[in-house]
RNA sequence: GGCCUCAUCGUCUAAUGGCUAGGACAUGCCCCUUUCACGGGCAAAAUAGGGGUUCGAUCCCCCUUGGGGCUACCA
């Protein structure tokens, strides 16, 4: 190991504005920031739009939303700090400078071989068992083949053997005579991928290149340009991969891979990012339940896994929940606002107070909360064989409904809570049984076969609409 | 096909050369209970296979098997 490496601590994530932030982008990122967090280091924001077709300024806003939201900040970015531009796409002087220098050295050359020739090459050796690479045909070109353009620019490819360490996984080895020359810009102004980054990560000083397991044999390539151009090497640390069902990388198809979907159905930033963290890390002593701010102590990339890691979305749900369960009633009525809005649910604050104390146990989600406390606005149409409990006759219950009107008749609207509403039933209770008395008061109220105790909502709803309610229930019967 | 890489309960993982392989999610059962949840308790559940090294391997080495990633004029 040779390779002179930066000092100081700066990593950097770099996204690609081409779709919906995934959330397995969002892992690296977490891991990124941890990382730069944990050792006092720089956290860095790039953008990777040198894919002009498929990037969209939409999707780079999203990422800017989403890190926002999750409240992992950046030193450095679009708009931000003194090594930028932070976009690859406002990036191209700096990369036609190194690509000059590279086809001036003869360290990469101009290729004119078509599309339609390098396909039939890769097809023809893959039929002989043969890696499929680039045979080199316009390496050594003293001049244009006549009547050919200029295609793409290819780098030299030395024929040796790359070493590097990897942070999490240890000594990896790479044959270079196996890649062939490999395609570095599409012209002096349309630099490709690998070799935007190898630039980039130099001229943005980044020490450290935490990614994904995907890029693995990137990083080969991405060396040799290094050596080629004479720049530092970073030291890497990839990833494993989060998996399907099918142990395959997250797809669609298995799980929502959106960042914004989980916003939406109701999830916590906080929540997402534990359950994110432990994708692939773990902390040596059985804890699973961390803020964020404990994350930054805890983490360790020596303590991260080499095996991928699949997505259980019923953990998740779960660490949610744990997560919602921690926080204040005013902050959960401010996450909530949205969703009620969106259902258009308008409680006054004293019932959303109330809705808030009863459902917070029983939800996992904000749009869990929105369908459970739906009943609460309105009554939902239910069949009158509901209101039996057990095999009691129809005639009794129709008693009860009527009983139980007598009951909370004297009480007052201010003592309609919960101890009142009880003091009222007990002689009912007592004679006839909770069972008897209850279900039929809480099938008249939720007209649902499972709902929240039936006092509770009694006391939300008030007397006026409690009363309302059990008039529906008789004359349904 | 080639290259790289990975391998502990269904899932996320802990332990690491040495006590009955620990925890969590999920699952099942029980308790609590007017229903559904919540909560409490219990149970079932794993070191892929084969060779070594060693007094002793989940752990170290090799092979096999299986999985995954890459193999773009995407990133």
């Amino acid at each position: 190991m040779t390779a002179k490496h930066i000092e100081k601590v700066r990593v950097r994530f770099a996204p690609s504005p081409t779709g919906h932030w995934h959330v397995g982008g969002v892992r690296t990122t977490l891991f990124n920031w941890l990382f730069a967090r944990k050792q006092g280091g720089v956290f860095i924001l790039r953008i990777e739009d040198t894919d002009a077709e498929r990037s969209k300024k939409e999707y780079e806003a999203e990422i800017l939303e989403m890190l926002a939201w999750l409240g992992l900040d950046y030193d450095e970015g679009p708009g931000k700090g003194n090594l930028g531009p932070y976009r690859q796409s406002e990036r191209t002087a700096l990369y036609e400078k190194y690509l000059a220098k590279l086809l001036e050295e003869h360290r990469a050359y101009y290729c004119y071989c078509s599309k339609e020739e390098l396909e039939a090459e890769r097809q023809a050796l893959l039929a002989q068992g043969m890696p499929a690479k680039y045979g080199g045909h316009c390496r050594n070109l003293k001049n244009p083949p006549a009547g050919k353009k200029p295609e793409v620019i290819r780098f030299k490819t030395p024929e040796v053997e790359i070493e590097f360490k990897d942070l999490i996984r240890g000594k990896v080895k790479f044959d270079a005579a196996l890649f062939g020359d490999f395609v570095i810009a599409k012209d002096v102004h349309s630099p490709l991928y690998n070799f935007a980054v190898v630039v980039d990560d130099h001229e943005m000083q980044i020490s450290h290149v935490i990614r994904g397991e995907e890029h693995l044999s990137n990083t080969p390539k991405q060396i040799l340009m290094q050596k080629a151009m004479g720049l530092a090497e970073p030291i890497y640390g990839h990833l494993p991969l989060i998996l399907d069902g099918e142990r395959k990388k997250l797809s669609k198809r298995y799980a929502e891979t959106s960042l914004l979907e989980y916003r939406e159905r109701g999830f916590l930033p906080g929540a997402i990012l534990n359950f994110l963290a432990l994708l692939g890390w773990h902390p040596s002593h059985d804890k699973e339940v961390f803020t964020l701010k404990e994350l930054i102590q805890e983490f360790d990339l020596s303590r991260v896994q080499k095996a991928g890691a699949v997505f259980n979305e019923k953990k998740l749900l779960w660490l949610n929940r744990e997560h919602l369960r921690k926080l204040s009633e005013e902050e959960i009525a401010k996450f909530l606002d949205p969703f009620l809005k969106k259902k258009n649910l308008t409680p006054n604050s004293e019932m959303l107070r109330g809705l808030i104390r009863l459902e917070r146990d029983r939800i996992r989600t904000f749009s869990e909360f929105s369908e459970s406390a739906g009943l609460f606005f309105s009554l939902p149409d239910y069949p009158s064989s509901l209101l039996n409990w057990k095999d009691s006759p129809k005639e009794e219950t129709k008693q009860m409904i009527s009983s139980l009107k007598e009951c909370f008749a004297p009480l007052t609207e201010k003592k309609f809570t919960r101890e009142g509403i009880m003091a009222a039933l007990r002689n009912l209770i007592e004679t006839k049984g909770k069972g008897n008395v209850l279900w039929p008061l809480r099938a008249a109220l939720s007209g649902q076969m499972a709902s929240p105790d039936p006092l509770d909502i009694a006391s939300i709803l008030g007397k006026t609409e409690t009363l309302r309610r059990l008039e529906i229930a008789l004359k349904k019967i």
